[in-house]
DNA sequence: TTTAAATGATAGCAATACTATCATAAATAA
DNA sequence: TTATTTATGATAGTATTGCTATCATTTAAA
């Protein structure tokens, strides 16, 4: 008997739930894989298809498109990290030593929890990293923002924005600096590894660099105020 | 008589330089006129022959591919405005507001500057907002850094990290905060007009608001070093 | 004025992004 | 158990995208 993790996804998302079959657990299975591989703008419907035994239609039936089959995963990642953070976090009194945890959860690369099977989430992890900010860096950001497409975002930066105010009541930017922080977590990261010069960590390349530098910017900025 | 800026681009972005002759430069001007309009994912060559009164064969001629042209639209704009960085601190001895007046440049809108009437400034502007950061969140990223693609960007980078080490000599991370204010000064404005809860600016919508913000996060992380 | 270079016009082709149809298999309800 | 809904597989087809090739014509340089 083992506990399972389900994360209640949006349905506008889906034209059918990929949790509630195998074919579905298998188009987020590949395309975690697949995307990871060719990136999203090779990434195509066919090429899943393929890998999966399946054909184009099948996908079809599941995900309008591509973008929206990327808006899943980006929004099922931030659900899963939430609750990561939830988890990791709880019981803790001291708000500062919270947030340096949220900092540290951002900032790592993930261990593939096995809770879900068909998720990888250390993949995941790397899949939104460079591809994240495609699922609202759109033209129709407005109507799938209308769609709440972006709430599970916006929740977990509402809630590290909760526990910066818990740090200091006094600091006037609690959700710019939770954005910043969640964007440069993985930002600091694709530089590290592919434009090095753009950050100070091209020698060692160790995210606990990462980690440091995000710690430095927040608590001088909280401590001052 | 007037005065003509002229940025020298790298050969490899282009198979002819558009800036040598009209339909060149009317792909460059209508390019960013309908990018800014239908979003980078649903521009096309086609599209934009048919806007210009060309053919798609003929921008084929100038650019490999669109995403190419996109490479060249980002790095342009980072050279102009490491230039009007260079113009607009000259002879500012302090760099604390060399710094602040840095972080003015990267956060405000600009106007269409005249100089280059084929190079709507302030549209570009709104595109590097949008699409900028498409130009290397892809696989080809380290293919395309080492053809120098992203040099302009990585010069801006060093200048103003430069300029936060003359600001504070003991500050460890001078590169990372670089470019976390410019890729800040840009996802800030971004979702302030797209998705504000993820910032304190959904009220007012003002840019003067993102400036104090990176103004405070920058300048007490380099007071308190 | 000859020659080279840039453009326009047209064609074509492989891949992408879908939609539609129908047969079959599997799960569910009567 | 049979009847029936539901999901999948197989196949086709269509418009658009992304790109290359050819050749005639205009424009600019030698």
């Amino acid at each position: 008997m083992k506990l399972q993790l389900q994360i209640k996804m949006n349905e506008a998302l889906f034209l059918r739930n990929p949790e509630s079959s195998e074919l579905g657990k298998n188009i987020l299975k590949y395309s975690i894989q697949l995307i990871y591989k060719t990136g999203f703008e090779a990434f195509t419907f066919k090429k899943l298809a393929e890998d999966i035994g399946t054909t184009e239609a099948g996908i079809y039936r599941y995900f309008e498109n591509k973008h929206k089959l990327l808006v899943y995963l980006t929004a099922w990642y931030w659900c899963w990290l939430e609750f990561q953070i939830s988890f990791h976090t709880n019981n803790i009194k001291d708000p500062t030593v919270k947030l340096k945890r949220v900092i540290k959860l951002l900032a790592t690369a993930i261990e593939d929890d096995e809770q879900t099977s068909y998720i990888n989430e250390s993949l995941l992890h790397q899949i939104i990293i460079t591809e994240g900010s495609k699922a609202y860096l759109t033209k129709q950001v407005g109507e799938d923002n209308k769609q709440q497409f972006f709430k599970p975002y916006k929740d977990l930066c509402a809630v590290i924005g909760k526990i910066i105010t818990e740090c200091s009541a006094k600091y006037k930017y609690p959700k710019s600096l939770a954005s910043t922080i969640i964007e440069m977590a993985h930002f600091q990261n694709f530089f590290m590894k592919n434009l090095p010069s753009l950050t100070d960590f091209g020698n060692t390349k160790e995210e606990s660099e990462i980690i440091d530098f995000l710690n430095d910017l927040v608590f001088t900025s909280l401590k001052k105020s």
